[in-house]
RNA sequence: GCCCGAGUGGCGGAACAGGUAGACGCAACGGACUUAAAAUCCGUUGAGGUUUUGACCUCGUGCCAGUUCGAUUCUGGCCUCGGGCACCA
């Protein structure tokens, strides 16, 4: 063939790698044939895959590609090996970032978020995604936000849901207020501004109630869940355990108790001073008519003013004044001053505490700037120091504490508490920092909350035949601080429900977070319209087996989702008590070491990588990029590469088709008697080496990508097995001229390399199956099996080492005595060498892996 | 400050029960093909040294110790980075 004739047939399309082209023929196909469905029949085990749905921004970025590859490929996996497998997608559809853009454009919310949707199916179909297109929710639907409201009821009627007057989270950039978990150190989980604080009468989910079972219940979750998000959710909670104990206010004419909050019952002697958070109600009373309320109200001042960051920081210097009042200490009944100070807040346990200065770095440090005594009950070493230069915190031996003098503090923490108990002077507490969730928001882009305020009736829930309360959609919903749905007369004015009177409605919308803390159970029964769900059909789903998303949600809806999923539960509606069995954070794709933002210019998105190299590439890549749980950087180059290796797997499978196609299995079966089977050659010996080598490796690589994609979520690991394969089948290809190849042996890795990377890449695999001359789908074709005596070595290296050094190896075979090994190593020219005339301490053997000579 | 997690070539990473450190890929370099380039294919590639050119030796997984015949892996201490909590009593 001269090389004009060469050049023309390599650019023939049918002979080159179009990922374009195929891949828009074979999403046509799947769109036909229903080929992105995953569920099969209910004969089968179930699984159920969810990645956390997206919010529909327009096109997806690489932080959801990323995701659904992830949950793509084991979601595929798994449907081949047999599971009826659920796969579902649906939309976060509610949220600020349209209702923002509504602001600024004019677009209204409700057509941005329908076309930002469009565009999202669009792309993910394009991405190749197995969903149940046909299932999809969308928060923002009546027929979804319906059941969001009726869960509000359910939580009403649970005595779950009050509206009650707190001190709140503001963020003024977003106009409405923010739920604890939404603040991130001090700043809006959303745009990132400065959050402050208003006293607001607003709705609360009592999730407070159910701190103890959130935490109990991981017990459930262990093994499924990463222990550091765990851990995240523990620290969140903040459970402590300590004592209430009552400290009695020195005054003649009234009895007055103040409570404290402590975890260190076992320092109350060393109790020198108390202080009362500056807004604690007492306050005043306790200042009044006395000489000291002047400086207490200019402290105060002083205090108030400091924003809740400054307040809560360290640096911060500590401040406050005495009151010129005394508290009884319960337990030795000393007089204790008390004072106001910038460092002890209203919000957490009572407002109030008792000051150790010397066990308490805080109290320390305020005791040194303000002279006040230092008194040590516990001490290191039983004995009494002079002077302590800094608090010790840490446990010891009780001392100056009277009856419990000499016994261990942790010890003595439980005396305590049981003596203050017996003598009613406190008692036994836990306490948690997790906060009731907020959920109210002042604005338009939510779904309403179901209330009517009346004025005969006071708060009425809205009947359950009443739902949904409708979104009205001409609404003037410029931010102003108040719920824009309180300036539409035609939702804002009604009829209780009671009393026929008019009444009016509650303005405020649901925290979108409350859609997604149940979406998981709506894909059961998408379509179900006389309750949220169908039960049957959330039994035999239900929970989710896995779950794939961002950790940056471990404090919100992952929390939010297992508190909404224990409450159903409670109400019967559920039979399990966690909604997510095993979930699985994916990391985050960077540029440059910095996070992709609009903002900062450095993004990539996905459509630009398949709108170049195609999905599969895209696909590929991002799996291949690093473990799938890491934060990881991308790589133009690397893009390269995993378009290069899938050009090279298409020349390989266009190669052995030709080929193939040439010598077909009928023509050599006519020349034997036995059955021709490649297993059958491979136990018969009837393989060549580098046959036998290959045919190994097929069995092996299945094996690996097995256990890696379904045990190890490591996809990277499984991605660099099949390349192996490749690589192998390239090396038996150039090595082996054409008429002495095996062609069982060529068929069978062909088809098994093109069924292992069809998850990972569906269209290339789907092409090239198709040109193999098989007529179903390859994603229709169970999961390879591999076979143990196959996949096994029969020979191994092993390691010859003298004193724990590489010295020599060699090949051996598989389960070798250990003396034969022994000898096989002393025999070795080079060990014997390093072993000299010296003498042998000891020998180690390790079956299949090593022998040790340690000498003197 | 407290609690987690991680530190491996020029780079991303592998080593999944303490046993060959650097799989696979990127980048780089060399070669083949080509008039040339691209693409492709093959090879080399941790550092240093010895060298009769076949190979051989020493060091090397953040740092310092320890346990062990043997440590990237286990233990203790330290450093750096990332994350969570944080005047939380």
């Amino acid at each position: 063939m001269d090389r004009m004739e060469r050049k023309k047939e390599e650019f023939q399309s049918d002979e080159s790698y179009n990922a374009k082209e195929i891949e828009e023929k074979w999403a046509r196909v799947w769109e036909k044939t229903g080929v992105y469905s995953l569920k099969s029949d209910r004969s089968k085990p179930k699984y159920y895959v969810l990645e956390m749905f997206p919010y529909p921004s327009g096109e997806p970025h690489m932080g959801h590609a990323r995701n659904y590859t992830i949950g793509d490929v084991v979601a595929r996996v798994l449907a081949r090996k047999g599971y009826n497998v659920l796969h579902p997608i649906g939309y976060d559809a509610f949220g600020l970032p349209a209702e923002n853009a509504a602001i600024k454009s004019g677009i209204h919310p409700k057509d941005s978020t329908m076309a930002n949707i469009n565009k999202m199916r669009k792309a993910l179909k394009r991405m190749g995604m197995s969903y149940e297109f046909a299932d999809e929710i969308i928060t923002c639907e009546p027929d979804y936000y319906k059941w969001t409201q009726w869960f509000f009821l359910l939580f009403y009627k649970m005595g779950l849901a009050e509206k009650k007057r707190a001190k709140v989270n503001w963020c003024n950039s977003c106009q409405t207020v923010l739920a604890n978990e939404q603040v991130i150190s001090g700043r809006c989980e959303r745009c990132d501004s400065e959050v402050t604080k208003k006293v607001l009468a607003q709705w609360f989910f009592k999730i407070t109630e159910y701190a103890q079972r959130l935490l109990d219940d991981m017990k459930l979750l262990e093994g499924g869940w990463p222990e550091r998000v765990l851990t995240i959710q523990r620290n969140w909670i903040g459970r402590s355990e300590g004592a209430i104990v009552n400290f009695r206010l020195l005054d003649d004419s009234k009895d007055i108790v103040i409570p404290i909050f402590t975890t260190r019952p076992d320092t109350l002697y060393g109790v020198t001073f108390f202080i009362i958070a500056p807004e604690h109600p007492l306050v005043d009373e306790i200042v009044k008519d006395s000489d000291y309320r002047k400086e207490v109200e200019r402290v105060k001042e002083i205090i108030l003013k400091q924003s809740d960051i400054e307040r809560s920081s360290t640096e911060v210097e500590k401040i406050g004044c005495f009151t010129g009042r005394y508290v009884i200490n319960p337990l030795n009944g000393e007089k204790v001053p008390v004072w106001i100070a910038n460092y002890v807040l209203l919000e957490y346990g009572t407002g109030a505490i008792m000051a150790v200065p010397a066990h308490d770095e805080r109290d320390f440090e305020f005791a040194q700037k303000y002279n006040i005594p230092v008194r040590e009950v516990i001490s290191p070493d039983g004995k009494e120091h002079e002077k302590l230069a800094k608090a010790y915190v840490d446990e010891g031996i009780m001392i100056n504490s009277g009856i419990f003098n000499g016994i261990n503090s942790v010890e003595g923490r439980k005396k305590i508490v049981s003596y203050l108990e017996e003598n009613n002077l406190g008692k036994f507490t836990i306490n948690y920092k997790l906060k009731d969730w907020l959920i109210s928001r002042q604005r338009y882009w939510g779904a309403p909350i179901p209330i009517i305020y009346c004025d005969n009736c006071g708060t009425v829930p809205v009947p359950e035949k009443d739902l949904p309360v409708l979104l009205p959609y001409n609404v003037d919903f410029r931010p102003t601080g108040m719920s824009p749905l309180s300036y539409s007369e035609e939702f804002v004015n009604t009829i209780c429900p009671e009393c026929g009177q008019k009444a009016k409605r509650e303005t405020d919308t649901m925290d979108t977070f409350v859609c997604s803390s149940w979406y998981f159970l709506r894909y059961c029964s998408p379509h179900y319209e006389k309750a949220p769900f169908e039960r049957s059909e959330v039994d035999y789903w239900m929970p989710v087996d896995q779950y794939i998303g961002g950790i940056e949600h471990a404090t919100m809806h992952l929390i939010y989702a297992r508190f909404f999923t224990k409450v159903l539960y409670d109400a019967g509606l559920v039979n399990f008590k966690e909604p997510f069995i095993k979930y699985f954070p994916h990391g985050v794709v960077n540029l440059g070491g910095q996070k992709m933002s609009k903002s900062k210019g450095n993004i990539v998105n996905p459509s630009q990588i398949y709108n170049k190299y195609g999905a599969d590439t895209l696909r590929l890549y991002i799996l291949f990029i690093g473990p799938a749980d890491s934060i990881v950087d991308w790589s133009d180059s690397g893009v390269e590469g995993a378009y290069r290796f899938l050009g090279r797997l298409w020349r390989l499978v266009v190669a052995n088709i030709k080929f193939l196609q040439k010598n077909s299995i009928e023509e050599k079966c006519k020349s034997t008697s036995v059955v021709l089977d490649c297993k059958n050659q491979f136990m018969n010996g009837e393989l060549g080496k580098l046959e036998k080598e290959l045919y190994r490796k097929l069995h092996q690589t299945i094996k690996k990508v097995t256990q890696d994609v379904l045990d190890r979520f490591s996809f990277n690991t499984a991605i660099s097995a099949i390349m192996e394969l490749v690589n192998l089948m390239y090396k038996y290809n150039d090595t082996v001229s054409d008429d002495k190849k095996n062609v069982l042996l060529i068929k069978e890795s062909t088809e098994k390399l093109l069924v292992l990377l069809s998850p990972i890449v569906p269209f290339i695999t789907e092409e090239l199956w198709s040109r193999m001359g098989k007529q179903d789908s390859i994603h229709r074709v169970s999961w390879p099996t591999y076979d143990e005596e196959v996949a096994k070595e029969e020979l191994v290296t092993i390691i010859f080492q003298v004193n724990g050094k590489l010295r020599d190896k060699k090949d051996l075979p598989v389960d070798m005595p250990p003396e034969e090994m022994e000898k096989e190593a002393l025999n070795s020219e080079k060990v014997r060498k390093f072993i000299g005339s010296r003498e042998i301490v000891k020998k180690i053997v390790v079956p299949n892996k090593l022998v040790n000579i340690v000498i003197k």
